[in-house]
DNA sequence: TAGGCCATCTGGTCCT
DNA sequence: AGGACCAGATGGCCTA
């Protein structure tokens, strides 16, 4: 287990960017123009408008009630394809968003009240990948100044502070910003599980 | 009110 | 032909 000092962040993750409020999951809302095109098939009409077809020497053809009905089934089939394609992108989405959750999971930042974005999300998940491969790569024990610079490089100032606060370095208010060991606690990082721990000092 | 973030729809492209 | 993936467009929600 390496052991990892407690030490300050620099006064450059000051927070004057988005907030990281949780993010309510948007209710599928209805689509008048779905609805529209469901209803009146809005592609028909460039197939339906023309009762007849052109024929040779550019007299109109009648078509055939029969060939109506072909049309119409296959602009069904067509819509039926588009709404199935949809559920099918929902469902990937839905995929896609249940695995930045695991990822959540495991990188270290956790909030109650809040919810990292997906892009700070990634980018975390990608300096904490870094910062343990360097600390398995060079098998030193890394400040913790460092270690979190590593974490927040490229991440908002709330999520630094985040970050900070996940790892027990406390935010005092006040300009300019000043971080400082909160309690009695050392840091792990426990090279099993790659995840940081905390134990306190007696 | 602007800007950030999000879910969803959609059409294009690639692959099987 | 049909599914997966992708990027652009759109509109809603929320916060500073």
């Amino acid at each position: 287990m390496l052991q990892v000092d407690m030490l300050s962040l620099p006064s450059s993750f000051r927070t004057s960017w988005t907030s990281n409020q949780p993010v309510k999951p948007v209710k599928p809302e209805p689509r008048p123009d779905l609805d529209y095109m469901l209803k009146t098939g809005r592609e028909d009409e460039r197939d339906e408008e023309e009762e007849g077809e052109e024929g040779e020497g550019g007299c109109l053809r009648r078509r055939s009630p029969g060939k109506k009905n072909q049309s119409q089934a296959r602009l069904d089939r067509v819509r039926l394809r588009r709404i199935e394609a949809n559920a099918r992108e929902r469902n990937r989405m839905h995929g896609l968003n249940k695995a930045l959750d695991s990822l959540r999971k495991v990188v270290p930042c956790c909030s109650k009240t809040s919810k990292l974005s997906k892009i700070e999300t990634l980018r975390l998940a990608k300096n904490y990948i870094w910062a343990l491969s360097q600390i398995l790569h060079s098998g030193q024990t890394p400040d913790l100044l460092s270690f979190v610079h590593t974490l927040c490089k490229g991440l908002s100032p709330p999520t630094s502070n985040l970050v900070a606060t996940c790892l027990q370095v406390h935010v005092h208010g006040g300009d300019p910003l000043v971080l400082y060991p909160a309690n009695q606690h050392k840091y792990h990082i426990n090279l099993h599980t790659h995840r940081v721990g905390k134990q306190h000092v007696h």
